[in-house]
DNA sequence: AAGGCGGGGGT
DNA sequence: ACCCCAGCCTT
């Protein structure tokens, strides 16, 4: 049974939804790609390294047999870098299981999903949901601020409410049968008209069902139209040419601008990363690579001696 | 509960 | 100068 609701948002979709290249299969590991991809990247940046990347590794398996060095320089301009060891991680973790020989190796439920590195509760429902078409709720940024706009109102009304209650709301709705096309939808909504900043309320199709614009259309609070936040004084913060955020990128792009299996001392790297470089530095970039290290990003090659200047590093293979 | 983690785009 | 984006993980 699907409400009017339901299937007005359902047919809007339909209607007008985007052609999105992971919209177009049900293959689990493309749609795990394109997840792992949308963590917090927009959709049009994500388009082109999704076909790039299916290119250099068409399936689970080459993914999972591929030197890391080389799934770490397909996600160059992606960003959240550990996204691309994780990814491999999990393609491996799956193959083991015994995918594709066992197509069951490949976890469908949200809970065996989630135990895969990377994916947390939305990447598990995501995928249980556009792969498997299990009619599951979950949250993503999207669904999040339509299901609080449509069923709970306006986000300049306090109190916030709790994650667990938008969930709840989130779940009522799904219609069952339909929970492929219904998650897509209400994403969709979320990503083109339900936006965060100016929402288009005069072209949705839900603004008579929506709580959020049964006051947002009221003539005297027509100021709230545009949702504006409490703007919270902030205490200046470094400048992000300076975070170790921004030296970590430096670092793993001037690894993969070098030819594949090089490997580079710290002295040749530092003024590849600080164009200031001066040995002073070197137990700083010392300790900005060990960290890479640890996440699986890099890898020394050698730590000979004491001369931190000779210690050498390059793209874990 | 908070902070780290990238990078690009929008206003 | 902010804010936003198909989040996840560690502390």
């Amino acid at each position: 049974m699907t409400t009017q609701l339901q299937q007005t948002l359902l047919d809007w979709f339909a209607a007008n939804g985007r052609d999105l290249p992971w919209r177009r299969t049900r293959d689990p590991y493309r749609v795990l790609v394109s997840e792992i991809m949308l963590q917090q990247t927009q959709v049009e940046r994500v388009i082109p390294k999704y076909h790039a990347f299916l290119e250099l590794f068409p399936s689970v398996v080459e993914l999972a047999a591929a030197a890391p060095a080389e799934v770490i320089r397909a996600w160059q301009g992606l960003g959240y870098n550990r996204r691309a060891i994780n990814l491999q991680r999990a393609a491996q973790a799956v193959v083991e299981a015994g995918y594709p020989a066992d197509p069951s190796a490949f976890p469908s439920t949200p809970a065996g999903l989630r135990d895969l590195p990377g994916i947390g509760a939305y990447t598990a429902g995501a995928v249980a949901c556009f792969a498997f078409e299990r009619d599951v709720a979950f949250m993503d940024t999207n669904i999040r601020r339509v299901v609080r706009r449509l069923s709970v109102g306006p986000e300049t009304v306090p109190p916030e409410p709790r994650e667990a209650e938008l969930l709840a709301h989130a779940e009522r709705l799904v219609p069952p049968g339909q929970g492929w096309s219904w998650n897509q939808a209400i994403m969709e909504l979320g990503a083109t008209i339900c936006t965060a900043a100016k929402p288009q309320c005069w072209r949705c199709p839900l603004r008579e069902h929506c709580a959020a614009y049964q006051v947002w259309s009221t003539a005297d609070s027509q100021v709230e139209l545009l949702p504006q936040t409490p703007r919270r004084r902030k205490a200046a913060e470094v400048p992000f040419q300076q975070t170790n955020r921004y030296f970590r990128g430096r670092i793993v792009d001037a690894l993969r601008a070098a030819p594949p299996q090089t490997a580079l001392s710290l002295a040749e790297l530092g003024p590849l990363v600080r164009p200031e470089w001066t040995s002073e530095w070197l137990p700083w970039l010392a300790k900005l690579v060990t960290g890479l290290a640890n996440d699986g990003l890099v890898a020394w090659i050698s730590q000979h001696g004491s001369e931190l200047a000779h210690w050498s590093v390059a793209l874990p293979e």
